[in-house]
This record gives structure tokens, sequence and C-alpha cells, in this order.
DNA sequence: CTGAAAGCGCTTACAG
DNA sequence: CTGAAAGCGCTTACAG
């Protein structure tokens, strides 16, 4: 390969001068610059990373490392959100994938460390606890959409209880008194956490809600079962109450997608006969249901946006931050039932 | 950072010898390599990857050029194929996600190839001709789930036309006659393949077709359109024909998805009084549908594999070769409308 | 504005 | 089985 020398005698000058021009340095001529630029051109020079990083002892690398994010499809936002901040700041993201054992897990933060990157960024696919080993706090470090109760580390995870109260909210806002709400299994995180905001919301807006709460008994919260025909269980349920709901509000789009087929099937209309509110915004179901599903996007983006910010800020306090979710409004939570 | 000489300090050897117990070098005495594994382990050390990439002119990293692959969620499949191969040839990935504009996909370019990447594996959201760099042929290079007319480079992409000619054989081999096809949008790469793999199995089955054809007017081979209400109107037509089909072909899993939904409003069941057929196998659609769709899975995974392979075994002549689908055996294909 | 020297932390190639 | 020397391709720190 072409090095810095190979450019110099070229360009009929020092490498020190060479290497100058690489690196932007104001202090060369003109004239001189020309030179080399051209001699760089003409032998298709690429610096060498490598030494680069030996010398200067910075790697400008930072790690990424996914625990499923690029397979479970929109937890891919936090790499890009990630990667966007990485890229200003002039640093390369270097991303590993690893699986539930950790065994992988153990090699990839090797494998990073080895590299000396400057920092690391642990990801989750969804929302939940993850045990990460001790030596992450040798670089600054952050956890987005999971949390370590063994590591302190700085961390950003979902607002799970404001999503869906937001989300009762628009349905009260609109007039809505007799909301139904379905839940998650609760072994997850979010589970509780969405139930509640839900309760709150209702509670303050003084409603009572006991009949229409349902809860998935069998589904992750990981948006995988088999399981959601036991929504079919749920709107049967709702339906055949003294005062059935005009709204639900669903705690994942998977669950919605289930009540747009349960309602057809009833020839009952989304966005007329009930309204459909739902936490996710998750493609393609989201973009494809007809009419569109309102519902409150996971954070993705932003906590991969956050996190990269905090580490290269180095703002790494071991707070949990709350990152809020953002309402995508689409037609479904529309409603001929209620005054507006 | 602790070196190399630390370490030799500390165990009371020269640093050659730590040098070897680091690479395998079975030519250490066990108590030797006993003393050299102590020292490490108490001093932490770690070598550099960046000093030994530069003296042995091998960096063991392949970059993996990701245009929007972890965005559009099941091309991840493509990464992890290949991560699963790179890692059993003890190399690792270096991936970077691109976005539309050139501008970025040079930037990566030259960032991996200043890192010295061994080899470069461009993979695409969904099958469509890029428009690669010319300089990616500088390594050894292989392009997945793409391909471009203009740099001549070996490709993997899926076999559009064996997939709905074995989604349309199935339907055969249950012996429905009467099957109707909805396609993409024919400006995506996939549109005239996946049709051509219905008419090809309906010809050589001697079945005639004409009035069984919808193809998507609006709907990009890229599943993010909202236009598949539009599927209301393909199956209203099909529904009011006068041999109303038995069975359909669905060319996306969305449009599945949209399917489903028709029928549920019109009173029909899925899997009974139609069966239903797709390509894609899309989380999560395809698994939280009831009756489980029965899909044909673009082969993501088997292209990150074999293109990772091809770059690794160097086996880089410039074919094309077609990665077939694998079927996804649901429900969703039986019907009670015909004798099986 | 330009250059000569030293050295980052390893591996290579050669001795012993 | 172990070691001393050279050098990978740059940047740093110092001169001029």
């Amino acid at each position: 390969m072409v090095s810095i020398q190979d450019v110099a005698r070229q360009a009929g000058t020092s490498f020190k001068t060479v290497s100058r021009v690489i690196n932007d340095d104001p202090a060369v001529r003109e004239e001189t610059r020309g030179k080399v630029l051209k001699a760089i051109e003409e032998l298709g020079y690429r610096p060498n990373s490598a030494a680069r990083t030996m010398r200067s002892q910075r790697s400008g690398v930072i790690g990424f490392i996914s625990d499923r994010v690029t397979i479970q499809p929109p937890a891919g936002d936090i790499l890009r959100g990630a990667q966007q901040v990485a890229d200003q700041y002039g640093k390369v993201l270097m991303t590993v994938n690893i699986d539930k054992e950790s065994h992988y897990r153990q090699r990839a933060l090797d494998m990073l460390l080895e590299r000396r990157v400057e920092g690391l960024l642990y990801a989750s696919d969804y929302h939940r606890e993850v045990d990460v080993p001790e030596e992450m706090r040798s670089v600054p470090s952050v956890l987005a959409n999971c949390f370590s109760s063994r590591v302190s580390l700085p961390t950003l995870i979902p607002d799970e209880e404001g999503a869906t109260r937001q989300a009762t909210q628009l349905l009260l806002d609109q007039g809505h008194r007799c909301i139904a709400y379905i839940g998650l299994n609760p072994q997850s995180v979010a589970a509780p956490l969405r139930l509640s905001g839900f309760l709150k919301a209702m509670a303050d807006a003084g409603v009572s809600v006991e009949e229409h709460l349902y809860t998935m008994p069998g589904v992750a919260g990981h948006p995988d079962g088999e399981e959601v025909s036991l929504v079919e269980e749920a709107m049967g349920k709702f339906v055949a109450l003294d005062s059935v709901p005009t709204a639900v509000v669903c705690a994942q789009d998977s669950i919605a997608m289930n009540v747009y087929l349960f309602l057809a099937r009833h020839g009952l209309s989304v966005g007329e006969d009930m309204a459909v509110v739902s936490i996710d915004n998750q493609r393609p179901i989201c973009t494809f249901l007809s009419p569109g599903l309102t519902t409150l996007e996971i954070p993705h983006h932003e906590m991969g946006v956050q996190a990269m910010l905090r580490i290269l800020e180095r703002t790494g306090d071991t707070d949990v931050i709350l990152v809020p979710f953002s309402l995508i409004n689409r037609e479904s939570h529309y409603s001929s039932l209620v005054e507006v």
C-alpha cells in the first residue's frame, strides 16, 4: 500500500508536510498543498487509520453493542440516531450484534476494547433489564432502551407510563368516557408502566375502569408471540358489556391490528364505531392499516441521539432519563359516537 | 494503557514471549505461559489491535455497508448471517449505515478503506439496483440483495420468480384452479419477476388467469406505501367475478394483511372461504395474523451467509446467484372449497 | 511555513 | 523454547 513517504517523494516535500495536508493543518503554503494533493490523487493514497490510532492514542471509534437491535426492526432507529450524532462529532461507530448468550457479549466487549473504543453504547431491542459486564465502566458508556441494576451507568429508557397516559388523554379530550385497555403480558417491564399510565389518566378524569381492563396472559412484551388471537377474547368481553366501550387503548400495535380484524368481522368500523389508539408505531403495521393507526411512537431515534451525546459530551452521571414517546396522529382515534 | 512491555516486566520474561502467549504460539513452556497469563490478568492487559494491524498488515475486519438494512427490519437478517460467518473465520464486521445520498456512501467507503478492511459486503434493504463506487473493487467485495449493472461484482439476489411460482404451486397442488394474484407496483425490480412466477406456474398447470390479475398501481416494492387500501379495489373486483377465486397469491405480506381485513369485513374466513399465500414472512405481520399466514420468506439470512463466504473464500467471480426463498407453512393456505 | 528525530505497541524474520 | 533488532505508518514535540 502507498504510504505518506511515497506521497512525499512524489510531491517533492518531506513526509511531515504530507501529514500536515492530510490533517488540514493551515500552516502549509497553498502551492505546497496543491502539490501534495496532486500526488495523493495520482498515487491513490489513503491514510492508514491503524497507524494514526497507534500514534495519536485516539481511535475515533465508539462501540455500539446491539442486543438484537438490528434484528428487532424499529429498535434499529437507536442505531440511526446514534450514528447521526457520531458523524457530527467525526467519530465512527463500530457495531456488534450480540445474542442472548453472555459468551457473545464478552467477546464483543473484548473486541471493542482491544480496538480502543472511546465510548460504548449498549442498546436493547426492547425495554428490559440487561446484565452488562462491569468492564463497560472502563470507558464512557451509556445504556439505551435497557437498564442494569447491578452496574450503574447513565441510562435512557422510554417513558412508558407517559405514553399510555397521553394516549388515554387523547381519547378523554374527545369526550370518550367508556374506554377499554388491552395490556401486555405482566412479565414485561413495560406492562405495569403502560397500565399505570392508562389508570392514572382515567383516575385524573374521574372515570372508573374496572370492567374495561384486559391484560394479555400469554403475550410477551416482546412483540413476537403467536397468542394474539387472545385479543378476540378481550374484545368479545368488551362488546358484551352493558355499556360497550367507545374507544380502546392498545398497549402495542400488533394488538391494534387484531382489534381492526375483530371489528371488521363484527361489521364495525375503526374510527367510527370505535376509536383506537395504540403504542409503538411499528412498521409496517401502522402504515398499512386503514384507517391509519394513531399511535405513540417509541422514541428509539431520540434515545440513540441522547445516548451518543452523553458519551461524547461525557455528561455521564448515572442518571436514568425517561425519554417521551411522540404522538403519531392518523385517523383511528376518531369516532362518531362522542361529541368532539 | 498497559502494554506488552509492562506485562513482560511483571512476568519476568521478554516482551516477545508475551507476544507468543497472546498469539497462542505453542512454542512456550507451560510454566512461562502461566506466569505471563497471570501478569496479563493482574495488569488487566488488552492487546492493542491498532498496533497488531499496523505490523501484521492485516486488520481482521470486513466492512459491511448497510444501505438501510438496519432500518428496514427483515433485511437485518443479512447482517446476522454475515456476522455468523465472519465470527467463524475470526473476522469482525464493521458496519456502516448509509442513506440515500451518495455523499454518505463515499464517506463510508473511505472510512472502511482507511481501516484497511479485508473485504466489503454491500447490502440493500430491498431488492434493487444500486450505484456502487468503482473503488469497491480494490478489495474482495460482494453485493447482497442488490445488483449493479455498472460495476461488476459477485452478487446474491433473491429468486423472486421461484418464490411466486412455489406459492402458486402450493395452491395448485391443493386443487385450486381459480387463483387470483395481487402484485406489486411494476416499478419495483421484484414486481415483474414475482408476476412471472405466478404466470408460469399457472401456465404449466394449463389454467387461464386473465381476470384474476391485479397489480398495485401505487405501492412501491418497498413495503412502506400508505396506498394499500387499493387491496380493497382488487378484492372487490375478484369477489364480483362470475367465478370467484378460491385462493389468492399476495406479492407481499402487507397486501395479505389487507386481504384478511377485506375478508373479515365481508364475513369470509381466511383458510376456509379463501386460501391465502403470500411472500415476505415479514414480522410482526405474519406471526400476529390469525390464521397464521403461509408465506415464502425472503432469504435474507442466507444471502448474508453466502455473501460473506464468497468474500472470505475469495470465490469472487462476478456471477449473479439466485438464492431461493423458503416456505413457511402456517394455516392460511387451507381452504374448504377444494378437494385435497 | 517546513523538516529531522523519536516513538506509539506490536509482529516479522532471524538467531541462538 | 526464548530473545534482540528492525520496522509497520503515522503523529508528537521540538527546531529552525
